[in-house]
DNA sequence: TCCCAGGGATGAC
DNA sequence: GTCATCCATGGG
């Protein structure tokens, strides 16, 4: 069988510590092969060195799309690396991307991820796909708008998703109606997206932020939860209101505070997830 | 038992 | 506008 691969050599990647360092949801790890239906395409991936290995059926433009690589990692890091703090967390975490991940899966993910932990997140996000999404070759995938608005509040409540049942319910009626689309705000302004992801109930301006960053490609965003607040408290010495700690991630880190907030995230959560969060 | 986890809505001032 | 409180759930 003649095998496809991407080469990594002028695009590095750690993929396990991309895939698990609390970002990304839905990824099955199968031995050494990672799979999940990305933006309704099974991906199964496998990383070797400096290839990428990809299974018959992926298609590597797909891959290379989701995992961004066509971010100039050098580019970043040496604008990053000028920070003492950064140069650390950079230092701590080679290879680290962010992801581009379906807006739609995002916005429902980060709803769940409230007040939780990335554990029961991972756990939600597949109880979801198993209960209602649709299967590709085999692979469950995460429900559409459709699908997921079949399902009633109290329904959703037996996957243990506590208050958050009705926001998912209803934004998924929302947009299953059309009348709210989460991938047309790729083509919005950063400011734009944000205004209208928090009038949406159970969207705050943490959870809209993770959206934007994870989804909507505003590298500019900077997620403030509660392992970045003390992140930067106890490097940088900061604290206060989330206002200031933006401003302040802004002003320090520009265009890349989207790079450095996951950086400083998965540097301060202490390496990848616990073996316990990946399924095998 | 209390505290915390990738928070947000609500109501009191 | 800011702040306290409540909200399900589960692990430490």
């Amino acid at each position: 069988m003649n095998e496809a691969w991407i080469d990594l050599r002028r695009r590095p990647i750690d993929l396990e510590r991309t895939l698990t360092c609390g970002q990304a949801f839905g990824w099955r790890r199968s031995g050494p092969t990672w799979i999940k239906v990305a933006a309704g395409k099974r991906c199964a991936i496998q990383q070797s060195g400096t290839r990428l290995i990809l299974e018959p059926g992926t298609d590597p433009r797909h891959v290379a799309r989701y995992l961004r690589l066509d971010d100039d990692l050098d580019a970043m890091a040496r604008a990053l690396g000028r920070d003492a703090v950064l140069s650390r967390a950079l230092a701590e975490c080679p290879g680290l991307r962010l992801v581009r991940e379906d807006p739609w899966e995002c916005l429902v993910t980060y709803m769940l991820a409230q007040n939780s932990t990335i554990l029961r997140t991972q756990a939600a996000v597949r109880a979801l796909a198993e209960r209602y999404g649709a299967r590709v070759e085999g692979e469950p995938r995460f429900p559409s708008p459709a699908e997921l608005a079949r399902a009633s509040a109290r329904e959703l409540r037996r996957l243990r998703i506590g208050y958050r049942a009705p926001w998912i319910a209803r934004v998924a009626r929302a947009v299953a109606a059309g009348a709210f689309d989460p991938a047309a705000l790729r083509r919005a302004t950063y400011r734009d997206a944000i205004e209208r992801l928090i009038s949406i109930d159970g969207i705050g301006r943490k959870t809209a932020d993770c959206i934007a960053l994870y989804a909507l490609e505003k590298l500019e965003a900077f997620p403030i939860d509660t392992w970045i607040r003390k992140a930067l408290c106890v490097h940088y010495g900061i604290e206060g209101r989330d206002d200031d700690l933006r401003a302040f991630a802004a002003t320090r880190f520009g265009p890349h505070a989207g790079y450095a907030q996951i950086y400083l995230f998965a540097w301060v959560r202490g390496g990848p997830l616990a073996d316990g969060a990946v399924f095998e």
